[in-house]
This record gives C-alpha cells, sequence and structure tokens, in this order.
DNA sequence: CTGTTAGCGCATTCAT
DNA sequence: ATGAATGCGCTAACAG
C-alpha cells in the first residue's frame, strides 16, 4: 500500500512529484518541461508552477540514460594542466563546447601512461560525448579503442597513432626549422637543443626542424648538443647548464617548448653568458625578460577552440545518425595550425 | 519475436550481452564483475572471460541511476582557467579528488554572474557530488540552492555569503598589510592600490591590509591612490599609468593579485620611474623581472589540494549517511591558509 | 490534448 | 550459489 508519494525533504524533487503537485500525469508533466507544444495552456501553467514551487530540475543521469545519448560531457585528457599551454587549450576547448551545452572533464595524467589508459576507459563507461586528447606518448591503443566504442575522439598536437581520428597539429617541423634558420642566419654555428622526451611528438617534430635547418644550410647538427627529457624547467636549466659548461660549448640554443625555454633561460642568465636564445611556445612575460629572445608563436587559443569545433561537429554527425541513414563517417579531418616568429628583448 | 540480442557492432555491450555470453543471468555476471564473493569460481570464469572477450565495460550512468548517489564528477566553477592562479587550484582539486576516483568538471564563467547561475543549477541536475566554486560576486544564492539540494558545496578563496560552508581562504588582510608595511618601512609615503572589482572578496580584504597597514602606522592612505576594477595585465597597466602620471605620483605600488602586478610592472618598466612593485600572488618567472618585487606568497597548490580534501570528506560523510542514523552535518569548517613575503629583484 | 505501457542498464530484495 | 522480479527517473511509442 505505496503512500502517496511524499517529496522527502533533502532528496530532490522527481517528476512525479511536480505531476502529483500538478495533478497531472507525469507524461503531461514531461512535455510541458521539454516544451511539447501539444499541452493545453492552462495545464502547462499549472505544471510550470508547480514545478517551479518545488525547485524542480530534471535529472539529467536518468534523462541520459533513456534518451541513449551521451551525457553532455567532454572528455579533456592532458598531461599537466599547470603548464599554460594546457591550461589554454582547457579553456578554448570549453568554450566551444560550452556553446553546445556540453561540458568539459578533465583529466590530468601527469605523464602516466597507465593512468591515461585507465582515464579513457572510465570516460568512455561515463558516457562521454568525445574526447580531445594530448595522449603522453605514442601508444594510441587506447584511444583506438575509444573511437572504436563510437566515441569521437580528437587528438591535439599530435597525430593519432594506428588508428584514424581528427586532430589539430601545430606546424612543428616549420616553425622548429625557421627559428633555428634565424639563429644560424645570425652566424651561430654551434646551437644546442633542449627538448621534451623522444617519446613525445612535438618534440621530435621540432627536433626534427631544427635539424632540417641544419641541413640547408649544409652545416653539420652536433648531435652531442642535444638533450631530449625535460618536461619542467628545473630539469631544463640543469641541461642546459651542463650545455654552456662544455669545453666548447654552444653559442645559442633552440628549445623545443615553453618549460625548456624558461630552464635554459634561467641557466643562461645564471652563467652571465651571452648565449642565444630561441624556443617554440610563446609564454607570459616573455618580453620582460631582459633577454634577445626568438620564440615560434602560434594561436594556442584557437588550437584549443579548432580541436572543441572538431569534436562538436563529429558529436552532431552521430546525433543526426540515429535519424538518418547510416551513411559512414566523413573523412577525418588534420587541421595544422601556421606559426610565426616573434622577437622579444633588448 | 525478440530476437536474442545480438551485440550490436558500434553499441556497447551490456551486462546482458555478457551473461549470455556465459550463459549466466544477468545478476549473476553483475555479482562476478562487483566482486561478490558469492560465486562459484567456475562460473565467475566464464563470466569474467565473456567481459573480457567483449570489452565489457560497466555503465556509469546506469549505476548512478540505479544507485542514487552521485556521478563520481566532481563541479569546478571558476572564473577564468587561463589564469594560473584557476589552473594550479583545478590541479590541486583534481589531484585529491581523483584518489577518491571522482573527476573534475570544470565550468569556466569567465565573470558572467547569470552564467554562473545556470552553471551551477546544471552541475546540480547532472547530478554532481559536490562543487568547489569561485564565486564571480558576492551573491552566492545559486550555490546555497545548491547546498539546500543536498550537494556538498566548497569554496575557495572567498567566504560563503548568505549561507554555510566548508571554505579555505588566504590571509587577504594579513599578507597584504605585511606587504604595504614594508613599503612603509622603506620609507614610501605614498603608495598606489592596483585591485580587482569591490565585489571581489579577495579584493576588498586585501584592501583592507593595505588601508590597515596605513593605520597600524599612523599614516594616511590616499583615496585618490586606489584604482579597482581591473582584471587583466592590458587594464591594470592602463590603471597603473594613470597613477604614476599624476602630479604627486605614489613611489611605491601595491597590487591585489598577480594580473594586476604583471600590468604594473610593464607600466613601470614603460615609465621607466624607479617606483617600488608589491603585490599579491607569486608568479612563474617573478624572479627574472629585473625589478624589485615584493610578493605575498601562499601555497596556492595546497589551497586547492584541501579544498579538494574538505569536499571529499563530506562526500564520504553523505556517503556513510545511508546506512548510518542521519546524524546532522559536521560543522563547517574554515581554512585560512597562511601567506609570507618573498622578495625578488636585483 | 492526455494518459498508459514499456524499457534504457544496472543492482537490491527476495526467492529458490 | 543462482535467478526473477522490481524500480532508479525519465521519455518514446502508442493508445484514447
Amino acid at each position: 500500500m505505496p503512500e502517496p508519494r511524499e517529496s522527502r525533504a533533502g532528496q530532490p524533487p522527481t517528476l512525479r512529484d511536480v505531476a502529483e503537485r500538478a495533478e497531472v500525469s507525469a507524461m503531461t508533466a514531461s512535455r510541458v518541461l521539454r516544451n511539447d507544444p501539444r499541452v493545453l495552456p492552462a495545464t502547462r501553467d499549472r505544471v510550470r508552477a508547480a514545478a517551479a514551487a518545488l525547485g524542480y530540475r530534471p535529472n539529467e543521469v536518468a534523462r541520459s540514460l533513456r534518451l541513449g545519448r551521451g551525457t553532455g560531457l567532454v572528455g579533456l585528457v592532458v598531461t599537466n594542466l599547470a603548464n599554460p599551454f594546457y591550461s589554454r587549450l582547457a579553456l578554448g576547448v570549453d568554450s566551444v563546447v560550452a556553446a553546445d551545452g556540453l561540458k568539459t572533464v578533465i583529466g590530468n595524467t601527469g605523464q602516466d601512461l597507465d593512468g591515461e589508459r585507465d582515464l579513457v576507459a572510465d570516460l568512455v563507461a561515463r558516457r562521454v560525448d568525445g574526447i580531445i586528447a594530448v595522449p603522453a606518448g605514442s601508444d594510441h591503443r587506447h584511444l583506438a579503442a575509444a573511437a572504436d566504442g563510437g566515441v569521437p575522439v580528437v587528438l591535439a598536437s599530435r597525430p593519432p597513432e594506428g588508428f584514424d581520428a581528427d586532430c589539430v597539429l601545430v606546424d612543428d617541423f616549420g616553425g622548429a626549422r625557421e627559428a633555428t634558420a634565424r639563429l644560424l642566419s645570425r652566424g651561430h654555428r654551434r646551437i644546442g637543443f633542449l627538448g621534451s622526451p623522444p617519446a613525445v611528438h612535438t618534440g621530435t617534430e621540432r627536433l626534427r626542424g631544427y635539424t632540417a635547418a641544419h641541413a640547408d644550410a649544409g652545416l653539420p647538427a652536433d648531435a652531442s648538443l642535444v638533450r631530449q627529457g625535460q618536461t619542467e624547467p628545473a630539469a631544463a636549466e640543469h641541461a642546459a647548464t651542463q650545455l654552456l659548461a662544455l669545453p666548447d660549448p654552444p653559442t645559442a640554443l633552440f628549445c623545443s617548448n615553453n618549460r625548456n625555454t624558461i630552464g635554459a633561460f634561467r641557466a643562461i642568465r645564471a652563467t652571465g653568458t651571452d648565449t642565444a636564445l630561441a624556443g617554440f611556445d610563446d609564454f607570459e612575460l616573455a618580453d620582460a625578460l631582459g633577454l634577445p629572445l626568438t620564440l615560434v608563436d602560434y594561436d594556442s587559443d584557437e588550437l584549443g577552440r579548432t580541436a572543441g569545433r572538431l569534436l562538436v561537429e563529429r558529436i552532431r554527425e552521430r546525433r543526426g545518425e540515429d535519424e538518418r541513414q547510416t551513411e559512414g563517417v566523413a573523412a577525418y579531418r588534420r587541421v595544422v595550425m601556421p606559426t610565426g616568429l616573434v622577437e622579444y628583448g633588448s
């Protein structure tokens, strides 16, 4: 003998609570609240009043389950949110997807490859509508699995390995080549390289650009001046200090990302040499360091926004698929962001 | 005449798919997958094999709905993720809640007060397990509503207004007073103030500290040297430039946050004066600006982690509540992070 | 225009 | 040790 459903305090009101209060069926209440026009205006008002009185908000969890679509969430997989590159990416992504009513779930992996696998699996289990990832390693099977499972995946700043997906890249090779060429054109012949671990795609592409610039100029690139593996400024500073302490030290350094550039800057300042400095990624206060500085610049906000747009398109496509015929996936897209050089300093 | 459920390609496998493949009931499969011991080892293995073969992952949406608890998501409400203060906060929060299997949903409001209201309501509708917020304004009714609705709320860097909740604060008043006092002790008598809009709690507290330091020293604080309302470095630079252009300009500036400090730095450098500079918040490269700089420092990562911990405790408390008696909420906690001064520069 | 039936995927309760 | 029934909150698909 079920009691007449009392809206228990503490528990959020359900559709049925609203329906009972308005003395209609749950279905009618549902229609009103989703603005289905096929309801008598008088009834509509009663339901609306009841919902307002109860402070009713539809349970999105139940809604997701029933509708079978996703949850309106987008997963964002990055290695280190404290790095301004990633936080700007996150902001760019969020600004675009939010316009489609989607929210962003962040997954910060901190370089942990296994963690990234679990994270992606968990996002899929949570039925996110899509995933934007900057994978830490070059093994992308976990992302491939997600994509196979029907979850749209967009990669940012790295191309997919071993599967197909949309991606937004930066012209890593071209930018690095151009910056290195500029150092060479200024007469530098021994140029050190500081970069991320070899497994990171951008790092190796940027190293390729550095090497290519040397080849373009008909000059050798001295492998003993290449230091890869630094992820944080402290490590980069250490590596740079080592390079500057060589018997025949480099007269210039090229760094593959902002973490390494900052570390190298500190090393140069500390040793008091007048080593020239160039690097990939612009960063706040780069103009204020009192040192000449050549940076490879690109629109990092736009990178995030583009990733967001690519994902939103795929999500829309998937939503439509139910109604239309399954017409195969549109070709995967690869957007490459151009780079430019900026000069800072005295 | 229902077909024997074929695991349709593209659609993720369900518990029933696993059960059929293992030739058991859905219930048994469910038990196995949740490590319920009351299953025959042989059956257990069959189910596990079937799940592995199908790549089964439980649908977390359905799980949430059934269990009636939250979704394992934590909402994080901030105004600007591009500001390193907020991205560090996000990282600190995420690192703590992730240890409890929770994921962080970011909501970036960009100072939009209405947007913040909607965002919070949406997070509640999505059944997040809790919310950590740095509200943009001083009207906290939307947060109060969430808290009333049974969603634990923790405020970071601002105290709750008009309702009760846990919060983590920085010693805004004390830090600002100390920094201003230091400027005064160096003989500065005209100290400008640059800060966020008056509605921002931290800004007004820090202004109070600035004023108190003057009072402590028995000196007047000249209201005409106070500029509030700057949110970004460009605006701060503009305001600082105005101050420095006064007939009787300040000989020192105190800034209520890193955005204003950076703007003030640019203004000082551009005008070439030797104005002393102090500010709230440490920031990357503050040591490299070639200017003496006094900063109020605190552990901003710990701030995020503390907020995360407070929230996790509340969430655990709520989980337990079902089983135990409803024993009332533990008293709300207010953690204040201490500040210190750091000196940078030549 | 409104209500009834049914089920999304899973887990709790109660059988067997 | 296993299974059947039931319902979380919501909404399509069909009545009426």
